[in-house]
DNA sequence: GATTCTACATAGAGAAACTAGGTATTGCCA
DNA sequence: TGGCAATACCTAGTTTCTCTATGTAGAATC
């Protein structure tokens, strides 16, 4: 998050839950997804994605399964669960009421 | 603010700075304002904004001015300054620049 | 006379993100 | 083959925000 990366706060749920509503994934390919999907914009640090993750994990949104790849290396693959996509959809809903609160302050119509 | 709060967080400043870009407010007029504009969205704690407008006029963004009513009241009146607004501009930038990034992963373009 | 509204303030708790470090394997290039 | 970059996971500690809870005090209302 090159400036403004306060902005982030409350929104890494968000992400990870939209990115593995669509497919799963493990941690270094979230990063690099989302730093491609945002054109270079979200850069997440592994410090925050991991404890993101295992937050995640513990509340029951994704689920986490280890992978043994043919060249003997281990990745963790996470699944998102139907309380994770129930979840989504809630938070989706919130961001969009977020949006509008802030484009009323932000952006006034004038009148 | 009633669900997904955490999505406050990075954003106080920008609406502070916003409100007080239009005219010299005090806080508990930000308070009911906020509210008001947001259609009831926005409900700040006082523990939120006052600690938030004191980091503001460290920072020299606003400026807090004593005014006393023919009631004898003291209300603070905070006061944009030249480098509050140059970092409402930026703020500003920064916010537009977070959400067409939200919007490429919430929001994905069919493709 | 009591409650509500106006108006400011802070201390402490909790949560979330970052800094900075650690481990280990694989692949590339000189 | 020796070193570096990329892949891939992890966590402890710090910082920063926001909220909860509380305090003060005058004005208005009931």
């Amino acid at each position: 998050m090159p400036q403004g990366r306060e902005l982030m706060k409350g929104n890494v749920d968000s992400l990870l839950l939209c990115l593995m509503g669509q497919q799963p994934m493990y941690g270094y390919q979230i990063i690099k997804e989302l730093e491609k999907r945002s054109q270079g914009y979200f850069k997440f640090k592994e410090g925050t994605l991991y404890p993101a993750l295992h937050r995640l994990e513990r509340a029951g949104l994704i689920q986490g399964k280890w992978q043994l790849l043919s060249s003997g290396q281990q990745r963790k693959y996470y699944h998102i669960t139907d309380k994770g996509l129930a979840t989504l959809v809630e938070k989706r809903g919130q961001w969009l009421d977020f949006l509008f609160a802030m484009n009323l302050i932000i952006q006034p119509s004038r009148g």
